[in-house]
DNA sequence: TCGAGCCCCGCAAGCGTTTACGGTCCAGCA
DNA sequence: TGCTGGACCGTAAACGCTTGCGGGGCTCGA
């Protein structure tokens, strides 16, 4: 119940020193010694107060893991990658998530960090100088995810390639009015990603001699609702384009959607390109930039625990993953023939 | 950098006592010492080691939350919305994720949470008798998620009865062959979500005076590619069911996935029903039980948050939400007449 | 003027570990 | 036998707070 490390070293018969020593493999303690010790305490059900060891032994054996979002499948997919790593480094996991008006104070808010953890990783976070500034100064190994720092250990990708990527296989397909669905760029959580992703299209585009039209480009939040409201700005106007790029599959899938409702057919009226490969992406035929996120979280909590074990080995090189295209059933060639489907036809069958 | 309560109680002139006061408001310091106090405090960016603090009060401000996936819609949706309410109480969140392996030695690993967090929030979790135990012997506030135990805090709706519900729409329908695409019961984790489940499907047939058929139940992972296998093995056979009923939106996604690589259309040639209101089910048109996972998550966060700041109100009634039907374009009556689709038509326009 | 009572505040004892330092004991060598 | 050194182990000082207890000063009523 309250067996604290006296209980022990008095039913043992020895120091608390030697029971601390015991325990946790520590030399200046025979072998027999430790042994009994260990069993003793084994059978006594007792366990050191991590509080307590972490006061006195400095270190937490815990790490912040910072992100702006818990509900989208991103965060997810990034936590459920790191977590066995980390927690079988024998790691705590403490949540962090920053929203956007928590985000001001930022600098506060890693503050708050300081003897508490021995790592943070912070999951595609746009970073402040001053904030950057805060998080050396906690002293502890940092792990970025989405994009880097100097001196800070990271995982990512290059958006700016793969966004062209996406944009070029569309431009392959004969397309020239392409939409796109971005993030907003003043979200601070996002605020890389957005840029970067928009950036490469426009790169792509003006390398196939096509002016980026502002019209085109709708900012949203990064969700398929988000896609959604895009998708339907995006088919309010005049001039609709006939090929979508969405910064990530959930706004393709909610833009998706939005086609569906006005009756519009994919790929055959319009062609629709996402970025991630969530695993819906397979379901629903999007073609898809793949970005290979779970392995984005292992890859950043395998760094971490390196870090941990050897403190001096800081700042490696930043490790860039390769995104890859996988073509679906989203994305076609310009100018199809129309045909009507018949009604009820949503899921059907595809052609022999 | 390393400023210690010492230091701000030597900068201000007072003792540490004094200081400690302040800083959290307890009375017994006069108001202006306690003014300026806090200001030398907050000007040399002070804030009290939590691991400190902790040690000496006794009480850690910190909640478990445990929970057997993190890459999975439902506890995303969870987390995400019960973090800001407990984030918002200045409570901190240590992430256990607690796979199969580990499971069977819960006791264990619950105890490792003694001493180490003021409340304990499970995550839809089978617990058996001695983990109820376990988690009871911590004396501290238990939240429930999916599932209730006399004593602790808990959240959830009627699986059985929302089953049953799902089911029923399908008989409606004119369906008889139904298939059952489930979770596997002997994963601990979703062990009382899968039975109840399962349960109420057959109860619902059993009510409309059919036997259930173990034939047309599929056990599989509560993920897409569950949904998927599944959906494979019960159209791998002889005889097929006209309608579906997938335990989770997720499943009910692969097997729609699956439906349309075999050329069946969604809901001409087969019915699906899903069960959650996953966002991806609107995009999908997927007809579901809606259960309103985040307003559980945040309920659940309201709940523990109100046990932690009154430690006697412990034992109030669980709360049980009622799921709704919410009918989208996934199911339809059966014997629909039959109709090709053309070939291009997975995501054709709607018959105008 | 004196005592009671209250308001502030400091003293110091924890909270449960870890770990530097030093002591004891014995083997081994001269 | 006397001395050195190493292997073990205990003592006690942190670690950085919180908090019960008590003391000093001031107000107020008699």
């Amino acid at each position: 119940m309250e067996t604290t490390i006296h209980e022990v070293a008095q039913r043992a018969g020895v120091s608390t020193a030697t029971v601390s020593r015991s325990l946790r493999g520590r030399s200046g303690v025979s072998l027999e010694t430790a042994k009994r010790v260990r069993e003793i305490a084994e059978q006594m059900g007792y366990s050191a107060s991590p509080l307590a060891s972490r006061l006195a032994s400095g270190h937490t054996r815990t790490v912040a893991v910072v992100l702006p979002y818990l509900d989208r499948w991103f965060y997810g997919e990034i936590l459920g990658a790191a977590e066995p790593i980390l927690r079988g480094a024998g790691l705590d996991l403490l949540l962090y998530r920053v929203g956007d008006a928590e985000a001001r104070h930022a600098h506060f808010s890693f503050q708050r960090l300081r003897k508490r953890v021995d790592g943070v990783l912070l999951v595609t976070l746009g970073l402040t100088d001053v904030e950057v500034e805060a998080l050396r100064a906690l002293g502890v190994p940092v792990g970025l995810v989405g994009f880097d720092v100097e001196g800070f250990e990271s995982v990512r990708i290059d958006d700016v390639a793969a966004a062209s990527t996406a944009v070029q296989h569309l431009l392959n397909l004969g397309h020239e009015q392409i939409g796109l669905i971005c993030g907003n760029e003043e979200d601070q959580s996002m605020f890389t990603v957005a840029r970067d992703r928009r950036f490469g299209y426009r790169a792509a585009l003006e390398a196939a001699g096509i002016a980026p039209d502002p019209d085109l480009e709708i900012s949203a939040d990064f969700s398929a609702h988000g896609g959604l409201k895009a998708a339907a700005q995006l088919f309010g106007r005049r001039r609709r384009p006939s090929a979508i790029f969405a910064e990530s599959d959930e706004m393709a899938f909610g833009a998706m959607s939005l086609l569906h409702r006005l009756g519009r057919r994919v790929p055959d009226d319009v062609s629709v390109i996402g970025f991630d490969d969530h695993p819906m992406a397979e379901v629903l035929d999007l073609t898809t930039m793949c970005q290979r996120v779970a392995e984005q979280g292992r890859l950043i909590a395998v760094r971490m625990v390196a870090a941990l074990d050897d403190p001096r080995g800081a700042g490696t090189e930043p490790i860039h993953l390769a995104p890859e295209l996988v073509v679906r059933k989203s994305t076609a060639a310009r100018h199809t023939t129309r045909r009507r489907a018949p009604p009820g036809a949503l899921y059907a069958k595809k052609a022999g």
